[in-house]
DNA sequence: GATATTATACCAACCGGTTAGTTTAAACTT
DNA sequence: AAGTTTAAACTAACCGGTTGGTATAATATC
């Protein structure tokens, strides 16, 4: 029994349980490798509720691709015009790459998976939000190269260096503690890509495109 | 009714036919979504036949990866020890990282949908052999680094970007083909990795990697 | 040299289990 | 009363894997 307040509070909460099941459940092992019944199970629903309430497989799926790859753009734009100098708008710029990974754990698998798909599952706003990305990314370089600090590179490269090297660091990580064993560095112990591995991508990306004091402008 | 050479030339031709086929549904589909029946449909095989060869789906699969993936460290070696100096090592690696995507398209999918599970299906072949490009790799800045022409950096990571920039690119050909009407430089068109695109990888690591005149040693 | 036997390769049809999705009747909530 | 959830049974399709059997050619046996 609930008061008036709780209840409105749980208004809708059915449905936000199955699609945080859906979403742990599809991004450990997509689409065809993910049962009903498995999410059903998960969210602690009888599946009848999950038809209910949601509707079939591909719907649920499509929700989730919305909900994990949707908020790519605005958390990837945030931020940026607090920035001083392109230089620094970089530097945040993949910094709020590296959180988005670690805030939303679900976004590397399922990015990949759809990638390896050939992206044919986006819906419209997540291809039009990684647009968006890639327009700001353009639009930092090319006021750095206005400034004369920055050189010129095609964003959709700089942003694949960036994304790749973050979310195959975060899948690696099983196979980073399997190998910790056998020497090498591995990185093993780090899931995290906030931190040093940001840092260090950071350091690189920014070696890659400043101009350096000599170079022809 | 064929002759003993033709006859010699076929053996094992059905066994091959089979796991060409099931490399290439493997690819598009991913393990989970690959039925055994497409498999033997697309190979003109049936299905019995198809087990009578090989086995069960499971050792299907364990081929196509080893098949896949196995000859990665060989082809990122390749060549290297003709180069002169870490800057043309650096750039071979990275030429030879993007050749064989191109000559190996089944590769990116399957490494991406592995690396989406956590690199788990990955025989210890294959590990041992990304271990051994890590080590070519560092091999590679340590040497750069003692004769002060490059600077210090995580192989693994640099390798990350690397390949993640070239899966990422080839995978997303249907993508940016999509796209490629909505304004952007969307780089429509380009299907392979050699040439264009690797050259400005190549670019850009070498800029991050190389020692400037006059940073500190 | 004619006749069995064996090994290899292949296939059509089938089998048992799984899975997406539905239905129904009852109970609970507001 | 209307909306939500449940348990349980059900189905239709699908899918991994097997079975029983055929064709062929090489080998052994007489």
């Amino acid at each position: 029994m609930m008061d008036t307040a709780s209840a409105q509070n749980r208004r809708g909460d059915t449905a936000l349980k199955i699609l945080a099941a859906a979403r742990d459940v599809f991004s450990e092992r997509g689409f065809a490798g993910t049962t009903v019944d498995e999410i059903a199970r998960r969210a602690g629903v009888n599946k009848a509720t999950l038809y209910y309430q949601i509707g079939d497989k591909q719907t649920l799926y499509a929700g989730v691709i919305l909900d994990v790859m949707g908020s790519a753009a605005d958390a990837t734009a945030g931020d940026l015009q607090n920035a001083p100098s392109p230089e620094e708008k970089l530097r945040t710029y993949i910094r709020n790459v590296a959180a988005a990974m670690d805030r939303n754990p679900w976004m590397p698998p399922i990015m990949l998976r759809e990638m390896a798909a050939g992206g044919r599952n986006f819906p419209e706003a997540v291809t039009r939000g990684m647009a968006q990305i890639f327009s700001i990314l353009g639009g930092i370089i090319a006021e750095g190269v206005r400034q004369d600090v920055l050189v010129a590179a095609p964003p959709l490269l700089v942003h694949l260096m960036i994304v790749g090297a973050f979310a195959f660091f975060k899948t690696s990580a099983p196979l980073r503690e399997r190998q910790a064993g056998t020497g090498g560095n591995w990185l093993a112990g780090e899931d995290r890509v906030s931190g040093a591995v940001a840092t260090e991508v950071e350091r690189l990306v920014l070696r890659a495109l400043r101009k350096t004091p000599g170079e022809a402008g």
